[in-house]
DNA sequence: TGGCTTTGCGCAAAGCCTTGCGCAAAGCGA
DNA sequence: TCGCTTTGCGCAAGGCTTTGCGCAAAGCCA
């Protein structure tokens, strides 16, 4: 930099302004300085620039690795908006357990990033959300959204395109329609409950609570929970699967008990695929805007990172829903 | 840490070392100096660090961010490995498209990364080639070997693995096995064509070239290319998918076609599908060791920030049979 | 006890950039 | 032409560690 400033006549002082256009620099100057910089090949220097300014220009991102489409997608919004903004981001993987997830935490504030995204584990409250409040860095969560919160967060309309879908169902005259939970203690999972509880409100439907079954949000929860449901005695008409791994459950479970869908069974998913229709039926399904829903999420973080004292918000973005085969409306 | 230096009564130099045990430090010293780091709640800093010792311990990672279950594991084996390391992880996306990947691995130089590893996207030589070796920064290749250059890969044992697979399929009584090749210009797609030919050959059966289909690496193209084997006068009785799009495409074409499987047809395919026994029936899958290879991608890349001059290596590792009923052998 | 090897630690330079402060020159209106 | 506002840029402090060099104290052997 110092030859830089020597080969154009210039402070270096000025050649960090030029480079970063942090104040009104003569073009005449500029352009001696740009040229000086091509000539030489000057090659800046992040990590002194970070010491400098004290400003790393890293975010985080505190999410569950798992192999799952949604978290790819949401990934990519981050990723991309982020990028938009000249941020760079460190990706860490949460294994989806509050611990795991502290620890990767702690980890970048070490790191001092300035700024945090993370879909929270189940139990976070307890363990990341302190370690949050301890070192004052802005943080946005999504997916998973928690009312009592007052933190800014983006999640997808689970209550209200989840009751969409149970409508359909229901105006297809389905009146026994069972649900596969996902886990407890994820706002996702209590919030797809209460939309699908708002359909049957709305219909006069009473609701059977045998029909309501845990599927732990996994694939395996989901067959095991899938097949509870066909041993009542009086089984459900119509299935919805509040995500999609238990959905991957559930079909296995009901191919191996010879359950033709639509025809004896209808399906609706939360959750969609890209395969979705690639079975037989093409599954229904809510459409999340995942990548919508990450780019907003480093939207609201910037601005809290500009302005920290801002109040805290809670965006909801609508879910799409696709209609396929699934749930025999289409015969 | 000047604080620390002072309460503790030594020197700033002696902080530093107590911190990394860069070198012997009397017992009794290292005890005070921590204890005035805990009182005194010293956060070491790691961009001064950095800047100081001239390395940011960051690796970058190259690689397209599609959603595709085999990514999502190869990034895990590289995140989980990295973080082993020490190493921190900065992941760019390039789209998988070479323009793209050539930028995005400029941003990774510019931040100074002290290693990379890619996924090179189709028709990486000539232009993200170049500026690795413009760049003398170590690298590895992951998933895509080139047996001309001279660089450390990892991969799988496509050829092999294929060829395993192809033979099974000959072994059940098959003669026509039609494939779906993969994207030209991409390794993996040459070495899977090789195995089915390596196969054809070890049998002594003729390979009949109208049973190769391009399929373009996408789901997409899967689906046409699934259209154009069932369309030929004399339709194959068995067909291999070089990768998991286009094992998506082709079932869907085969289920539009009302082809059953495996009655109507064998199928099996390149890459396995957490979801793979979901299907009616279970699909028969090649199923690549992906967090192994990002693993062992980052060792190689380590063996080489550490050892520039040591000689290039190229890593197979095996690939495993998931035996189900796709292929017919188990009816 | 004297000389030599360890052991332990301080000194200070180096690494590269940002930015508040302030000065000088240029521009402008009267 | 004078005084005042802009415009443009230099000075130098600062940010936090690492690390080569070298000195002093301690330990060891004869």
């Amino acid at each position: 930099m110092t030859e830089v400033a020597r080969a154009a006549g210039v402070s270096v002082s000025t050649v960090s302004h030029v480079v970063n256009g942090t104040r009104l620099v003569a073009p005449k100057t500029r352009e001696r300085v740009q040229h000086a910089m091509r000539v030489l090949g000057y090659q800046h220097h992040p990590t002194a620039r970070s010491l400098a300014a004290g400003s790393n220009q890293t975010i985080g991102l505190a999410i569950t690795a798992a192999s799952n489409p949604y978290w790819v997608e949401l990934i990519q919004g981050i990723d991309g908006e982020a990028t938009r903004a000249g941020l760079n981001l460190i990706i860490v993987d949460t294994r989806d357990d509050a611990r795991h997830e502290a620890a990767a935490v702690a980890n970048l504030i070490a790191h001092h990033i300035e700024g945090l995204v993370i879909a929270p584990a189940v139990g976070w409250r307890d363990v990341t959300l302190p370690l949050l409040r301890d070192h004052p860095i802005p943080y946005v969560v999504v997916d998973r959204i928690d009312p009592d919160l007052r933190v800014d967060q983006v999640g997808v309309e689970n209550e209200a395109a989840t009751a969409a879908v149970v409508d359909h169902l229901i105006s297809l005259g389905h009146t026994r329609i069972g649900m596969l939970l996902g886990i407890e203690g994820l706002s996702t999972s209590s919030e797809r409950l209460r939309g699908y509880h708002a359909a049957h409100q709305r219909a006069g439907l009473p609701v059977d609570r045998a029909l309501l079954v845990d599927g732990l949000s996994t694939s395996d929860g989901g067959r095991r929970a899938a097949w509870e449901l066909l041993e009542l005695d009086r089984p459900p008409t119509a299935v919805f699967a509040a995500n999609n791994n238990m959905t991957i459950g559930a079909l296995a479970a009901f191919r191996a008990a010879g359950v033709k869908v639509p025809r004896d069974l209808a399906i609706a998913a939360f959750d969609d695929f890209a395969w979705a229709d690639l079975f037989s039926p093409g599954l229904t399904t809510v459409a999340q805007p995942s990548a919508a829903i990450g780019a907003r999420a480093v939207q609201l973080l910037l601005r809290r990172m500009n302005d920290p004292g801002a109040p805290p918000q809670a965006v909801r973005l609508p879910a799409e829903i696709m209609h396929r085969e699934s749930c025999g409306c289409t015969p």
